[in-house]
DNA sequence: CCCTCGATTGAAAACGCTTTCATTACAAGC
DNA sequence: GCTTGTAATGAAAGCGTTTTCAATCGAGGG
């Protein structure tokens, strides 16, 4: 049950533990036919390389950590599912934050990491700029489809600006001129982009944005339901909705459904993100589709190349990747009737 | 930047290595003002040991991981949730393995686990019995509800065939005689616990078990959707549902209302696991409560004392969680009046 | 007063690897 | 032929802990 040391594989190929060592770090050095003849042993016997006495004796940091705010939420749930294959494949362990939206639990998780040598932390939305602060000081960092500003942090995002004008400008192509929206909690830059671009493509097609059309919601599926509770305040309804995510989506969808409120018959819909889950749900969301694997191997290509290159710190990267529209079954054409509060209660 | 070692701190109280060293790890062979005098030293200067070093001197092993077939699934992220939060109270590293039900990936996370002298795994259900069994030879294992027969491995699971019986008697207190069971895959333990309880329930009550009741689904969304279509082409309809888990309940929640379908006037619905997540669904779901919780604690204490005394292997416990019925919206008393295929059609 | 024993403390040897510094051998350059 | 350079290998010194084995110091027992 022990295991072989590399002393014992130099032993056993009559060589020296620091040529072994190099065979495993520095093949090059080391002559063909040794190293294979090296390699072969450890083969044969399934030497494994101790990691506590390979990190002790190279003061190397080691391991990578990937904080989100909420695992239950399957957008980020398939971020954790994405990052983390590529950490396996590449043999490196991760750490899974998370912080359920909590500047204490972001505290214990953060303090634990550093004094463990992380090599580097990965951040999701959410995550609170102290905490990621105090990682930038410490450890290599990237930020997943966030906007830091000032930050020395190199950031991988998806166009969300972009993604705004691709869900408005289809709205608006179906004829809708009464379009609401729904957004994120203050701070959240995905979702502002993506409100960003919902205000200046109205202000393109020289529509009036009109405040009372923007419901604040907190990105999960209650807020969908209580922004259609909202809406339908109103006395005229919105015929379309966009919102910032599918969770809040979904939520509008359900709520509609117990309503009685036909989507896309009576009230448009289009959501953010493109969570495969939701395509299940019997009505297909229409969505802006976030490239979750692109956006995953960026950020995990890039902290590779900040662990590999330590010493050159260079600039900081903002990589972006494009959005897609995906069209589903809950955008109609707008047909020119608006139903409204008090036409439904006559 | 450098880190102050054991040594510096020695140097500093004018003691040696071997007592701090103490100091950590058996405070208690080390007098009280001399212990006293080193900590306030470790705390003046933010001493950290060094995890490597640590391993490597004390030549144990490190870490936990934790497998779940698909972190997509909520009941398996509110389990990656508990127990990440568990292991980061105890400051253990934990390592999040989302096998997405596949065998190749398993063995590259089993692979890299154990190369990497991880201390213990912790499995949920979906994982291939060939994977635990490698586990088991190698190192410290838990299983969360789920049971492998002729294995010395631990379990925690919930009382399965109890919530089966829950479930089928609240029916049946309702008066309802036409039962429907929606399952799980073949070979996982939760799911067939589940069933058992049903139909012990039905023949205690002398009802026959009618197999054609019997859907097999895969606990996905999809899974509920297909049950309650092919629910719908029996001659007579079922006038009760229960669903060995909510996801697929929400399934047929979901396409019964695309079908107008009333829930509970028309069919009743009963799910298990009582997600919160799905109590936030318009229709608030009747199901019967694991408690994660504790099923998560409990099976971490029992890693935790398996880490602890390592020597003594002992018996392998099993330890069963209770359920607990929650009702919710989505049962009704039977009327007597059974909607039929033929009837609605006509 | 001597001996034994428990309570404290230290010195030094692991732990299994990486790294630094030598050493050897041989080919190329003059 | 002698120097210089380079490729290949090894010896030995860490890396920061834990662990083993001693050593010291009093207190209690006889």
């Amino acid at each position: 049950m022990t295991r072989y040391t590399i002393t014992e594989i130099a032993k056993l190929c009559g060589t020296s533990p620091t040529t072994v060592s190099r065979v495993l770090n520095n093949p090059d050095l080391v002559a063909e036919p040794l190293r294979e003849r090296i390699r072969r042993k450890m083969e044969e016997v399934g030497y494994k390389p101790n990691p506590f006495a390979s990190r002790l004796g190279s003061k190397s940091r080691w391991g990578l950590a990937l904080f989100v705010f909420d695992i239950l939420n399957p957008f980020f749930a398939l971020i954790v599912r994405k990052i983390s294959h590529l950490a396996m494949e590449q043999r490196i362990p991760l750490t899974v934050c998370d912080t359920e939206n909590n500047e204490e639990k972001e505290r214990i998780f953060i303090d634990y990491l550093l004094d463990n040598h992380i090599a580097g932390i990965i951040f999701g939305e959410g995550i609170s700029i102290s905490t990621i602060e105090r990682a930038q000081k410490a450890t290599e960092t990237v930020l997943i489809d966030r906007h830091y500003e000032g930050g020395l942090v190199s950031e991988v995002s998806s166009d969300n600006y972009l993604g705004g004008c691709q869900a408005t400008e289809y709205l608006l192509q179906l004829n809708h001129r009464n379009i609401a929206f729904i957004g994120g909690p203050d701070g959240w830059t995905s979702a502002e982009e993506r409100f960003r671009g919902y205000r200046d493509t109205l202000e393109r097609y020289n529509l009036p944005f009109r405040p009372e059309l923007v419901y604040q919601g907190d990105l999960r599926f209650e807020s969908g339901i209580d922004a259609l509770g909202y809406f339908l305040t109103l006395p005229e309804w919105p015929s379309a909705i966009f919102s910032a995510n599918d969770q809040m989506a979904f939520g509008v969808l359900t709520k509609a459904h117990s309503l009685n409120i036909s989507i896309p018959n009576d009230i448009s819909l289009i959501g953010f993100d493109d969570i495969p889950l939701y395509s299940l749900y019997t009505t297909e969301l229409t969505a802006v589709r976030q490239n979750i694997d692109a956006l995953c191997e960026r950020a995990f290509a890039i902290m590779m190349s900040k662990l590999d290159h330590e010493a050159q710190q260079g600039e900081p990267l903002r990589v972006i990747i494009p959005t897609k529209l995906k069209v589903g079954e809950t955008c109609g054409k707008y047909s020119g009737v608006l139903r409204t509060g008090v036409e439904r209660s006559g």
